[in-house]
RNA sequence: GGAGAGAUGGCCGAGUUCGGUUGAAGGCGUCUGACUCGAAAUCAGAUAUAGGGGAAACUCUAUCGGGGGUUCGAAUCCCUCUCUCUCCGCCA
């Protein structure tokens, strides 16, 4: 959400910020809804003075045993004025309200202008392409030719986009796991959250009310299966005033992460790209505002740090305006390399939100000068687990059809070298 | 699932029986000043958030878990939702 007093006092320039993500927003009904708030606000107020003054005069006279006859009546008259008054702001407030919550964030300075994906910017690479001897085979391949891997019984239980993980598939896919949160541990503290949410919480994070259709729901509840750990983790503080000296707080959590992929049809539709449910490794930054954007490059680097233990060659891309998320100031995307498409994959995602989601979720912080202020929240993967199995089974696969274990995950594998 | 109790400011905790200068006693904490070489102790004062008006001093409005109702007036009465606690049942 953004501010309301920016809104107010600069509209025009919040206007031409949010057109560089080329959404279409008009702001027009707005400006009438908050006009009219503000004016019958001034009303009401007014005649609440008056009802609070009357309602002392009204003890007074009592005390001097006279009659109240005549302001009694007088007053619920004025009572019935301020009922109809606040039924019309009502309705001005709620419509307001509800746009607001449809407005996307604004681009941070720095996050170049552009359309779509095409104009993303890369930063940076890291890494070199393994050289293969013939073509790479694509992950999937790999996994159901080691018996590792078996998309069809997946489907048969639960249908397309889910996978069936066996012997040192699941393996790696903990090990994974396990190696990510240790490496984060020096930093982040780590979190167990509850992986189905209410609708107020994926309205915080800005999920709800635009991208309903792309969660699962849980009906008898109206409870949703999180699309991310992004969601309750930085649920954790809403409605809290912490203080300046907490922040920065960092977390990380390990989460399966549901997703209903509403309009991705013949997209990814073979392999562990693009699944219903995955497992990932999230990080959560709760920053002063002067610290975010500083904060931002930590953990990039931090997210970063594991594609570097595990040699994979991968490339960090600053999204354009038009590619942003929804609730995004800025975000760095961490790209793997995947032979077999012969392309960098999105591995992670890196952004800094602001007070975006902090003003939803009213997450304060008393600063240093006594101020009590909305934070900053970022957030990124550190990383999606499936998609880095798959960058490992297709980067380190080996001429024999075998795959070689990263060093680093040795130890987590039980000494295991190579899947054969 | 059944029966009952509760939710008040940064924290603890009165007030709710009998609705009326109660934005809310008292304590703790925090800040400022006095005392002190300094500190502790002590004393004095200050100490919520948001929004409106005003150059400012200041002033008005809202907020006692959320929403709704009764009333001239609600922390206080009624309804409803959420959460917490106690007892019983069931359960990994």
């Amino acid at each position: 959400m953004l501010e309301l007093k920016r809104l107010r006092e600069d509209i025009n320039t919040v206007k031409k910020e949010i057109e560089k993500r080329g959404a279409g927003i008009s702001f027009d009904a707005w400006i009438k809804w908050d006009q009219t708030e503000r004016e019958l606000k001034v009303q009401i107020e007014g005649l609440q003075a008056r009802k609070n003054k009357a309602s002392e005069e009204i003890v007074a006279l009592k005390k001097k045993q006279l009659p109240t006859d005549a302001i009694l009546a007088e007053m619920k008259q004025v009572s019935q004025q301020v009922e109809t008054l606040k039924l019309e702001i009502k309705t001005a407030q709620e419509e307001g309200a509800a746009f607001l919550l449809t407005v996307p964030n604004i681009p941070h300075a720095s996050v170049p202008v552009g359309k779509n994906e095409d104009e993303n910017i890369e930063i940076r690479q890291w890494g070199h392409r393994p050289l293969f001897p013939c073509t790479p085979r694509p992950h999937w391949e790999i996994g159901e030719r080691l018996g590792i891997l078996d998309f069809e019984r997946a489907a048969k239980m639960s249908g397309a986009r889910y996978a069936l993980y066996q012997g040192l598939g699941a393996r790696l896919e903990r090990a994974l796991i396990n190696f990510m949160l240790d490496l984060h541990q020096h930093r982040y503290k780590e979190i167990i959250p509850p992986l189905i949410v209410n609708r107020e919480s994926m309205t915080v994070t800005g999920q709800l009310p635009k991208f309903e259709e792309d969660l699962f729901h849980i009906g008898a509840e109206d409870a949703f299966l999180i699309p991310t750990g992004e969601v309750p983790l930085t649920n954790i503080h809403r409605n809290e005033i912490l203080s300046h000296e907490q922040l920065p707080i960092f977390y990380v959590a390990y989460t399966p992460c549901f997703r209903r992929e509403a309009g991705s049809y013949g997209k990814d539709t073979r392999g562990l790209i693009r699944q219903h449910q995955f497992n990932k490794v999230e990080l959560v930054i709760f920053s002063p505002v002067e610290s975010s954007y500083t904060l931002l490059e930590q953990l990039l680097s931090d997210a970063e740090e594991v594609l570097k233990r595990l040699e994979l060659h991968y490339r960090v891309v600053a999204l354009c305006t038009g590619d942003l998320s929804f609730a995004s100031a800025k975000t760095y995307d961490i790209e793997v390399w995947m032979p077999a498409q012969g392309k960098f994959r999105e591995i992670s995602s890196c952004s800094n939100f602001e007070a975006f989601q902090a003003r939803r979720a009213d997450i304060r912080y008393r600063t240093s000068a006594g101020k009590v202020i909305h934070l900053h929240t970022l957030n990124g993967s550190g990383l999606a687990i499936g998609r880095t199995v798959a960058a490992i089974l297709e980067n380190n696969q080996q001429a024999d059809g075998s795959v070689l274990i990263p060093e680093v995950l040795r130890p987590y594998m039980g000494g295991v070298e190579r899947i054969v």
